[in-house]
RNA sequence: GGCGGCAUAGCCAAGUGGUAAGGCGACGGUCUGCAAAACCGUUAUUCACCGGUUCAAAUCCGGUUGCCGCCUCCA
């Protein structure tokens, strides 16, 4: 089976074959560092890093490069509000984002490349374009001439004289047609600033991709990436700049991916609905977020609300719950007997079990479909549940063998989707901890009033037993008696 | 104004030509002292609307309506 992409460029879903036999090189734009980051940045770094993890899984040779733009009108704007230098801001942004990513439990890319640590190779592709008649300087800047590239457009779907007719861009005396954009920009005063051929300036925001990617990928990259918006004009102006500079296709496979509104509205910073990862990650589990994420398809646009992330969290909690439980029954020596009338039931689940991973990888290979990957683990659960719930605490060496299979399936395919990283038994303790501190009763308390409760019943005083029940699932503590002891949990 | 996308149950959401995954919720059953959890079953004859192509359409084509994105910094 193979992997089949959709491609931006194309339009279309296509075969995904790597230019180089098994290596893959893959390139995602990362963030300009000037402000903390948000879920959009989340969503994206989510993504590529699925599809990092699914190209491995699938036995590619990935070098995945994720860049930070650490020079930039905006920095240098945030740099003059705090009256600190520009480095500061890019240092203090590119720590936060370490901490946020590590937060979210992404996996670190090959290579992660700073423009600021690629200004000659800039250069020199700028003096390139330049040679070759695609850019011209004027004034201390450098511009690239979008007419000179014939196939300008190309990956957004439009054409030059399309955009001119839209012509909402600003007029710039300086260029020679309106949707020319800056290769090299001259300082002002004040501004941080690298000598070059045209005088002291600063690159342009494009030419870093095309430089940082060539760099550590080749000439032709396997997949390009980065969110929707990117599509135009940034990706558009890396194809101009690259493919005019090297004569080759600039990358073969484009991968965007859609965005984040919150509560239906566009995340914006004039709204102030923007949401930060620190505060999501403050209030929910990073694998909630990512299941959430990952419920949708990549390309998608999908719409955070506490109630989303609620679904997504119950989902995870049960996920966990069923670990445990395996977990848990796998620990019993007991060995029983296979009762014959019960083998049908067993069966379905087997078969659950054993085609889960063939579904899966078909699920992915079809443009990553998370979605129905996941889809498949709800199944797998359900089968699971139901040789747990059958076994009763008496498991059959067939019924071991398919709970330690399932298990192993969670952890396994579970690692590809960034999820069922945590020990069950640890998410479950935290998760009344947390619970607890929120209500304000100890662990000790709870245990108390359950062994009350149990004494109760014991005596079949069954309306004492209710009242403690109901007072604690009052404070949000749900009881289920199960044959082994009453188990408690945070609702 | 130009370009593009989307519309699937109460809600969330897969599905791009072969007869509607999955989750949440709701209801019924099994289990239980009663619950909870879990399991089993039910919950879209139909995919915004109208027309067309086809043996066959949620899927393709044309039109209508509604929502959204990009065209300026944006994940």
């Amino acid at each position: 089976m193979t992997l089949r992409v959709y491609n931006t460029l194309t339009g279309k879903k296509e075969d995904f074959l790597p230019l180089r036999g098994n290596r893959v090189g893959m390139y995602a734009c990362g963030v300009t560092v000037y402000d903390l980051c948000h879920i959009g940045h989340a969503r994206s770094a989510i993504v590529f890093d699925t599809l990092y993890r699914y190209l491995r899984h699938r036995g590619y040779d990935v070098t995945f490069v994720r860049n930070f733009t650490d020079i930039d009108d905006k920095i240098i704007k945030k740099a003059n509000e705090e009256g600190v230098d520009y480095r500061t801001i890019a240092e203090k942004y590119i720590e936060e984002f370490y901490i946020d990513m590590g937060g979210l439990g992404l996996e670190k890319p090959s290579v992660e490349p700073k423009a600021t640590e690629h200004i000659s190779g800039m250069i020199d592709l700028i003096s390139t374009l330049i040679e070759k008649g695609f850019a011209y300087p004027r004034d201390g800047d450098v511009f690239f001439s979008v007419e000179k590239f014939k196939d300008y457009g190309k990956l957004s779907g439009r054409n030059l004289e399309e955009m001119q007719a839209g012509a909402r861009v600003e007029i710039d005396e300086k260029k020679e047609n309106p949707l020319d954009f800056a290769l090299w920009k001259s300082s002002k005063p004040g501004e941080p600033f690298w000598e070059s051929p045209w005088g002291e300036g600063r690159p342009g925001w494009h030419i870093e991709c095309s430089v940082m990617s060539q760099k550590y990928l080749g000439e032709t990259l396997d997949i390009h990436g980065g969110g929707r918006d990117l599509v135009f004009p940034h990706h558009e102006n890396e194809i101009a700049q690259s493919e005019a500079a090297t004569g080759k296709p600039f990358a073969r496979y484009w991968i965007h991916n859609g965005f984040v509104n919150i509560n239906r509205e566009k995340m914006s910073k004039s709204l102030g609905n923007i949401l930060t990862i620190k505060e999501i990650l403050n209030e929910w589990h990073p694998e909630a977020l990512r299941l959430f994420f990952l419920s949708h398809h990549y390309r998608s646009p999908v719409d955070y609300s506490e109630d989303s992330l609620l679904e997504a969290k119950t989902g995870l909690d049960r996920f966990y719950i069923t670990l445990h439980a395996i977990q848990e029954e796998l620990k019993k020596h007991v060995s029983a007997k296979q009762k014959k009338e019960d083998s049908f039931s067993i069966g379905n689940s087997q078969k659950t079990i054993e085609s889960f991973q063939a579904r899966f990888e078909e699920a992915l290979d079809d443009d990553f479909n998370t979605a129905q990957a996941l889809g498949y683990f709800y199944d797998l659960q359900t089968a699971l549940n139901g040789l747990l719930g059958f076994s009763g605490g008496q498991p059959t060496d067939e019924i071991r063998s398919l709970l330690s299979q399932g298990y192993g399936h969670f952890s396994k395919m579970g690692w590809i989707l960034g999820l069922f990283r945590e020990e069950p038994g640890a998410y479950m303790d935290r998760q009344k901890k947390e619970g607890l501190k929120n209500i304000g009763l100890s662990e000790e308390e709870v245990l108390n009033l359950i062994g009350e409760r149990n004494a109760a019943r014991k005596n079949k005083d069954w309306k004492k037993a209710d009242e403690i029940r109901n007072s604690l699932l009052s404070k949000g503590i749900i009881l289920e008696d199960t044959p082994s002891g009453t188990l408690w949990k945070i609702k």
